[in-house]
DNA sequence: CCCGTGATTTAT
DNA sequence: TAAATCACGGGG
């Protein structure tokens, strides 16, 4: 069993968050199996000044409450009627700042992806998006809130060996958010250069 | 390019 | 109550 990132790990900003999530592993636990992959693209959502935020302007909802929560619990939320996304919310509670898992490198159970991913014709794929990535991985609403350091349903692992050699750190404007004014623009996406999984490039 | 899809949010 | 919106994905 790999070691979690701790507490300490999420209760900081949300970019620090999103560039050191690249090259952990999301794990989910299903059924006594593991699905996972190897987090190659984040977004970073700063919170109230945010135009892009779903707590833009101190918005809270229903919908959003577990972004106002402590850091390392998950924010799941559904959109366009059909899609979920998966956050890590960052920083401390009431501090609501999180960072979209946007992209992953399949790692376990990727014949259970698969079949979760009809549509998908190459393994790249799989979980190269954020609504792709939560079919691939069984996530949806059920899993909001749930805590990613000590829960049994969701978690991060950060080996204490590499798996391989992840390069560089690309960062570039958010993808879906060109609403967001001066906002839409800001380099808040980050993901590894040349790897395959991203969404785009 | 366009559209499906329906919960969520905001405007009456 | 009603209308608009939407941190997307898939198909041309």
């Amino acid at each position: 069993m790999n070691p979690r990132p701790p507490r300490s790990f999420y209760r900081r900003d949300a970019v620090t968050v999103a560039r050191e999530l690249l090259g952990l592993l999301l794990v989910r636990q299903l059924q006594g199996k593991r699905l996972s992959g190897w987090i190659v693209e984040t977004e970073a959502y700063l919170g109230v000044e945010d135009l892009a935020a779903h707590t833009v302007g101190g918005r809270r909802t229903a919908r959003n409450a577990s972004m106002w929560g402590d850091g390392g619990h998950a924010y799941v939320y559904f959109t366009y009627g059909m899609h979920y996304c998966c956050n890590v919310v960052a920083g401390r509670a009431e501090q609501p700042i999180a960072v979209l898992l946007r992209s992953l490198q399949p790692w376990e159970g990727v014949q259970d992806m698969r079949i979760r991913r009809l549509r998908a014709r190459r393994d790249t794929d799989l979980c190269s998006g954020p609504a792709k990535l939560t079919q691939a991985l069984a996530i949806d609403r059920g899993l909001d809130g749930t805590d990613l350091v000590d829960g049994p349903d969701l978690f991060i692992e950060r080996p204490r060996a590499i798996a391989r050699p992840w390069g560089r750190i690309v960062a570039s404007s958010r993808i879906g958010v060109q609403y967001a004014g001066a906002w839409a623009s800001k380099p808040l996406r980050f993901h590894f250069a040349d790897n395959p999984h991203v969404s785009r490039p």
